[in-house]
DNA sequence: TATATGCTTATTACGTT
DNA sequence: ACGTAATAAGCAT
């Protein structure tokens, strides 16, 4: 075949070999034909158009303008520094010496539609590092996954073994070649290969050995993916420093070619693995991503919440010892625990989609599936392309030095009490709409034009044609699309990107941060909630609180349970109607606002902030009414909401609500309660756990509860900490020397837990539990 | 390998009575 | 002893 270009690289940077670029296209000699970016070829392969690319990335020639109205001709660039780059750099292209992982890259876009000679072009620079480019369902129609594992002894940094287990994700048709050996486990020992419960277990004479044997494996499955639980900061990463101590390659990528982990420039940034031809997806990491909340995101606890089981060895064990014990008396049963991880974190990838949701996500941001984060980029990825159709590029990311911030969502003081029958309304993705509706966008504001829509901080949008509601408004039919045929992990995706948006505007990392932006979004937030509360209340019902986008408002006296459904949808209907007419009236613009009944609470709580009458704000709880089901409580924001209060007071709280709703006897519920817990029943619920968000070093001001406990511990160990509040003070779990401080529980945990909503039936937790003493 | 702001609570640290 | 500011964590949207 004969390559004339390959684009596939982004960004541009020093290195000793002189600078690498990557936005541009262009010729072997050395003629600038193909203004593109990575970006615009991934935002088209995206959309299915593998073969509008290069046609129009190669004829088209465009006339620029800067914002500033500096002419540029014939060029597409991203910013002043690129350009200048570009210009000095005297970009040099060759043929040769292809890579194995460029290769399989244009394989892959051959594949989906592109002409090897003319369409996929070849810019010689960067190419060596960076990879995958995985991005699509296209480019990777059938995508194979090994998650890894491995054990080792802590304080020796020794390597045990390594095991791996390949998935087939939902994703994609199946692989039809499925490899002979999908689970391996390579440990430290002698004795033939062991066939055990679904994988083979090798032994290896010494590390060196597991690795190069992992390796290889590795290479004959061939995967696309890796992924793990914490891969990249802790497997891969130990397996780098181990290779390099070694003095091996870490071969891991395709072509087994060797990988790297990028350690941290700066504390607190997470490591990057860079492993070419393959995406690294770390579960965590994944999960986070789509808003996914857990307790805990240990292993153990997400296998349990989500697949109902857990790791063969339960963390509340002494792990380290029983690791060790098991490598020297019982190898394969270690080998047994090692690949179980694996097949968890398989298994929680297919459960929660998580591939589907990563393509997904790399199909709409034009990011590699593997970088997680990236608002900025993904903005970029979008805007840009569409805003140099219109002949104008972008400004650069400027300094902001005392940035001027814009406000955020608008929270109404509340009306605190215990109700029955309260409706919450919200307005349907309210940012987004709010930019489509005010035509928000950058260019529009730029470049008002006659006639333009009034913005906030004397900013004004121009209503023609503008880029970012245009955006928004592809992805909002796309995200209905994707509801109506069940894609959840589609709908989740661009309901990240479509809020992202909003986000990147008043960040001063993003080229467009502007004031004007963010405040014409999030003041016209305040006005449009607030106007909306005062048409309920002329409506005839009173509102007693509402948050950004929300409003929560009791019937009072119209709340027969079975007109209040019927009501939800009439104000709805009214509200939506009403706000398009005003709009329309006053600045004659069509409103893409929606107001949604989302829930109807048959009995809510509003508390009031702690000793105080003033309402409380982003704290609530009620009740929901399901058909033919347990009623559902819902707690946001309280005690029971909270992972940093124990057990105790959490499912006390839970307990006591439930009873309070549904009008059950709760006062025995409550004296039983300061009962067991006196007697020593309740030990095993009192222990808090906290997270130390910085080196137990650097707490020097002021020295909390969990820092003191942690400092009694003998070794430090991980950011969490768990301990018990004692007679002696605080004490971490692990090492529990005093008795457990009763009266602290009674007094700091079940009290306040049980006097938000005891105060609106005129008692209290201290009333109700000396009512007991008195008995005695 | 840069989305944000707003709010509540507990606890400590430290000054003034 | 008591009030208040600062610190820290976690949550809602």
């Amino acid at each position: 075949m004969s390559i004339k270009a390959f684009l596939l690289t982004r960004g541009w940077r020093d290195t000793p070999a002189g600078v690498e670029l990557s936005l541009w296209g262009a010729t072997p000699d050395g003629a600038v034909h193909v203004i593109v970016s990575e970006q615009e070829a991934i935002c088209f392969i995206a959309q299915n158009q593998p073969a509008t690319l290069p046609a129009r990335a190669r004829r088209q020639k465009l006339t620029l303008t800067l914002l500033d109205d500096t002419p540029v001709d014939g060029l597409y660039f991203h910013s002043q520094r690129n350009l200048q780059t570009f210009r000095q750099s005297g970009v040099a292209l060759a043929e040769s010496d292809i890579k194995p992982v460029d290769r399989f890259l244009m394989e892959r876009f051959i594949r989906a539609g592109f002409q090897a000679d003319g369409d996929i072009e070849l810019i010689d620079g960067v190419r060596t590092m960076h990879n995958p480019r995985l991005t699509t369902a296209e480019v990777a129609p059938a995508l194979t996954a090994v998650a890894l594992d491995i054990e080792t002894r802590g304080s020796s940094q020794q390597l045990y073994s390594i095991a791996g287990a390949c998935m087939q994700p939902s994703h994609g048709p199946a692989s039809t070649t499925k490899p002979e050996n999908p689970a391996v486990v390579f440990m430290i020992g002698e004795g033939q290969p062991e066939r055990r419960n679904g994988y083979t277990l090798y032994y290896c004479d010494d590390e060196k050995s597991v690795l190069i044997r992992f390796f290889s494996w590795l290479d004959t499955v061939d995967p696309d993916i890796l992924c793990g639980w914490s891969v990249v900061n802790f497997d891969l990463n130990f397996i780098d420093q181990k290779c390099r101590t070694l003095g091996i390659p870490f071969r891991i990528g395709r072509g087994s070619e060797a990988a790297a982990v990028l350690q941290p420039g700066n504390p607190g940034s997470p490591r990057i693995a860079r492993v070419p031809g393959r995406a690294v997806l770390d579960g965590i990491g994944l999960l986070k991503a789509g808003f996914w909340a857990f307790e805990s995101f240990s292993l153990d606890n997400v296998a349990h919440e989500l697949l109902g089981e857990g790791k063969l060895i339960a963390p509340a064990q002494d792990k380290v010892s029983e690791i060790n014990r098991l490598f020297q008396d019982d190898k394969p049963q270690l080998a047994d625990y090692n690949l179980k991880d694996c097949t968890l974190v398989n298994d929680i990838f297919i459960k929660a989609d998580l591939v589907a949701f990563a393509v997904q996500r790399a199909n709409l941001t034009g990011l590699a599936m593997d970088r997680l984060g990236g608002a900025v980029a993904a903005f970029d990825n979008l805007y840009l392309p569409l805003l140099h159709r219109r002949g104008c590029v972008a400004p650069d990311t400027q300094a902001h030095e005392n940035a001027q911030s814009s406000p955020g969502g608008y929270v109404m003081d509340s009306a605190p009490g215990l109700y029955e029958n309260v409706l919450v309304f919200d307005f349907k993705s309210l940012y987004p709409s709010i930019i489509r509706t005010f035509f928000i966008d950058p260019l529009g504001l730029a470049k008002p034009g006659d006639n333009p829509v009034p913005g906030f901080l004397d900013a004004s949008f121009s209503r023609n044609a503008p880029i970012l509601p245009s955006l928004i408004e592809t992805l909002w039919s796309a995200r209905d699309e994707a509801k109506r045929t069940d894609n959840a992990p589609l709908s989740q995706a661009i309901k990240i990107i479509m809020n992202s948006l909003y986000g990147v505007l008043g960040s001063t990392g993003c080229r467009f941060f502007n004031p004007q932006l963010a405040s014409s979004i999030t003041r016209r937030g305040h006005e449009i909630i607030t106007e909306s509360r005062d048409w309920i209340e002329l409506a005839g019902y009173q509102v007693i609180y509402g948050d950004t986008d929300s409003l929560f408002v009791w019937l009072g006296d119209h709340g027969d349970l079975n007109t209040a459904e019927e009501i939800g949808r009439t104000l709805t209907q009214g509200l939506n109607e009403w706000w398009s007419k005003a709009l329309h009236d006053k600045y004659q613009i069509q409103s893409h606002l929606e107001v949604e009944f989302e829930t109807h609470y048959s009995r809510f709580l509003m508390p009031t902030v702690r000793g105080m009458p003033t309402g409380s704000k982003k704290r609530y709880a009620g009740l929901v009414k399901v058909p033919d089901g347990e009623p559902q409580l819902v707690v946001k924001g309280l005690e029971a909401a909270r992972t940093d209060w124990t057990p105790l007071a959490r499912n006390f709280q839970r307990e006591l609500f439930r009873r309070v709703f549904l009008d059950l006897p709760y006062e025995q519920f409550v004296r039983h309660m300061a009962e067991q817990l006196l007697a020593g029943e309740l030990d095993s619920s009192l222990v808090y756990r906290k997270r130390l968000r910085r080196k137990l070093s650097d707490y020097q001001k002021n020295v909390p509860p969990h820092v003191q406990a942690a400092r009694k511990l003998d070794s430090a160990s991980g950011s969490w900490i768990q301990y018990a509040i004692t007679r002696n003070g605080p004490e971490p779990v692990q090492q529990l020397e005093s008795p457990l401080d009763y009266q602290h529980y009674l007094d700091k945990q079940l009290a306040p837990a049980a006097d938000g909503i005891l105060q609106f039936l005129d008692t209290s937790f201290a009333a109700i539990t000396d009512a007991q003493m008195s008995i005695f």
